[in-house]
DNA sequence: GGGACCTCAGATAA
DNA sequence: CTTATCTGAGGTCC
């Protein structure tokens, strides 16, 4: 294999045949961007490239896609899988930042006391300071067929965030096509209901061309034309080549969602006579088979995946018994006026919450407004102390024994669970360990880094430095179940509301990234390296499984 | 109070 | 340089 020919391909096999395979691997990003993130990623790790990618559910068994490919030619299809997999840290990379900032600046917004001269769309906002720091995925030239590093159930807010990673290079338009041999061709469509499409769950898309002001309502509707998207997307019926389909989700809970559906083929189109009485378009998608199920399918029967399982009730109330609580804060209007509240003074002056109830950004110690304030349960600033909010379920992983995951989509920042656990001395916790307890190390995330320094360090991946050790005991909650992962989807976040002894923080579990359905949950178990001693004295280390391309395929502690 | 509808400013690619 | 565009926020109406 030439090294150069690795970014040409794409993950999308349809046929068998090598003149149809090729078809489907155009235009690749960048060669040179491609080997750089071989070479910074290739290397770390390897052999723990399993079978899942890092804590999807929907992966867990691979892409048949991927699959067949690997069985052609084991080399080759290792650089692809070493690329995809540094390409989707890339990609988790830079949707993370955009989520960062965005919950930074919207945090900003919200404590703008007129909204007059604020800036409403912060994700246009986001997206250009991005990309002026180069933060983009860079894209050579529009890529057909699969994304590297994009998996089929992720999940986005903004349209501008496909438009970052490459899946959608449109800002606003549905249809996205690039120029292929004098042929304009369709590379993704945005399904979200804009247009009178069918959107049913089947495997089968009847989507609206573009055109006719029917979107725009201020002007005469007209008939459509067979130009642009519409031109590209019938253009693809001769030249069978896949079209990435992104719907849009507004009945998500908690808010709307965009997800990556796979690969589709149009099949045919037709003219139709639409709402307002004028022609459209109408084009008939097929997905592509053997792509991994969408998990908002399945979210369709969640009774079924919930029978016979565990359902997490909402969260244990935390242990600590009930020595009188310090004072709080005396706002009757949900601790608004910042400058005086008690608590908000606490935080460095500021709610560490967004009123979508995200938390802005890791911080050493966030105080939440306990029952010894004013304010009522509606304040912004009581979020992880009124227990989790999303469907959570424990589940059989496939390598990894139990595991939890999420049955609604989950924003960044959100509030997870809390573990509970005891507070042991360190000594003791040795003491006391046994074979089958979980024991780590609680990391606190303090970030120094200002947001606009450094960037790239607004949530953090792990928590860094270690505060104490806590142990999982019978009463734990769901977080005994949660498994280690050396690229998290979530993180600690230390909380005080009830009581002010520092050494006894709520440890508070946050969404660190947008988190699909059925996702599996994980964080990064802190562990201190040689910390943990089995019996005879030796240090315990375990194989992990957890797929990252960061992974360093060893937990240091007893599992 | 929530959902459906409207309006309007918008950034970018074509 | 226009112009089109399955945004997204905010408002209104029921």
């Amino acid at each position: 294999m030439e090294a150069g020919e690795r970014g040409l391909q794409t993950n999308y096999v349809s046929g068998t045949s090598q003149m149809e395979r090729k078809k489907h691997h155009l235009l690749p990003p960048s060669k040179s961007a491609s080997e750089e993130i071989i070479k910074a990623k290739s290397s770390e790790g390897s052999y723990c490239k399993r079978n899942s990618y890092p804590g999807r559910n929907a992966y867990e068994n691979r892409s048949a896609l991927v699959m067949r490919d690997e069985k052609d030619s084991l080399g080759h299809d290792r650089g692809q899988e070493n690329f995809h997999l540094g390409q989707r840290s890339h990609v988790r990379e830079t949707l993370r930042l955009f989520q960062a900032v965005c919950r930074k600046l919207l945090h900003e917004e919200e404590a703008k006391p007129n909204r007059q001269n604020s800036h409403k769309r912060v994700d246009y906002l986001v997206a250009r300071i991005l990309k002026d720091k180069k933060k983009y995925i860079p894209v050579d030239k529009k890529v057909i067929g699969s994304v590297p590093g994009v998996e089929v159930g992720d999940e986005f807010q903004y349209r501008v965030e496909l438009n970052m990673i490459g899946l959608h290079l449109q800002i606003q338009g549905g249809i996205d096509y690039v120029k292929h041999e004098g042929k304009i061709l369709a590379t993704s469509i945005v399904a979200s209901g804009g247009y009178d499409d069918k959107l049913d769950n089947s495997d089968v898309l009847i989507y609206t061309g573009q055109g006719g002001n029917v979107m725009n309502g201020g002007k005469e509707p007209e008939d459509q034309k067979l130009e642009r998207g519409n031109l590209a997307l019938a253009n693809n019926i001769h030249e069978q080549n896949p079209v990435r389909v992104i719907r849009s989700d507004t009945k998500a809970f908690e808010y709307r969602t965009y997800i990556y559906d796979g690969l589709y083929l149009v099949e045919r189109y037709w003219q139709d006579v639409g709402l307002h009485g004028k022609l459209v378009y109408k084009f008939k998608l097929a997905r592509i088979p053997g792509q991994p199920e969408l998990s908002w399918k399945v979210g369709l029967c969640v009774d079924d995946i919930s029978q016979g399982k565990e359902l997490i009730p909402n969260c244990a109330v935390n242990t600590v018994d009930d020595e009188m609580p310090p004072k709080g804060c005396d706002c009757t209007n949900g601790c608004s006026k910042l400058e005086k509240c008690a608590c908000v003074a606490k935080n460095g002056g500021e709610i560490p919450y967004n009123h979508n109830r995200a938390i802005v950004q890791a911080k050493p110690l966030v105080y939440e407004c306990g029952p010894s304030c004013k304010c009522p349960p509606s304040c912004y600033n009581r979020v992880s102390q009124q227990g989790i909010k999303v469907q959570l379920e424990i589940f059989k992983t496939e390598a990894r024994g139990w595991g939890v995951r999420s049955l609604n989509s989950i924003g960044p920042g959100s509030f997870i669970y809390e573990f509970v656990g005891e507070l042991l001395e360190e000594k003791e916790a040795e003491r006391t360990t046994s074979n089958d307890k979980y024991l780590f190390n609680i990391g606190n995330n303090y970030n120094d880094g200002s947001l606009w320094g450094g960037l790239s360090n607004v949530m953090p991946d792990a928590p860094s430095s270690s505060c104490g050790v806590v142990e999982d005991v019978e009463y734990g909650n769901v977080g005994r179940f949660v498994n280690h992962s050396c690229s998290p989807n979530l993180y600690a976040q230390n909380v005080l509301y009830d009581h002010e002894d520092k050494r006894m923080p709520h440890k508070m579990l946050f969404a660190a990234e947008n988190i699909s359905p059925l996702q599996e949950l994980t964080y990064h178990y802190s562990y201190v390296i040689d910390q943990v001693y089995d019996s005879s004295g030796n240090i315990k280390k375990k194989s992990c499984f957890c797929g990252s391309s960061e992974c360093t395929g060893l937990v240091n502690l007893s599992n």
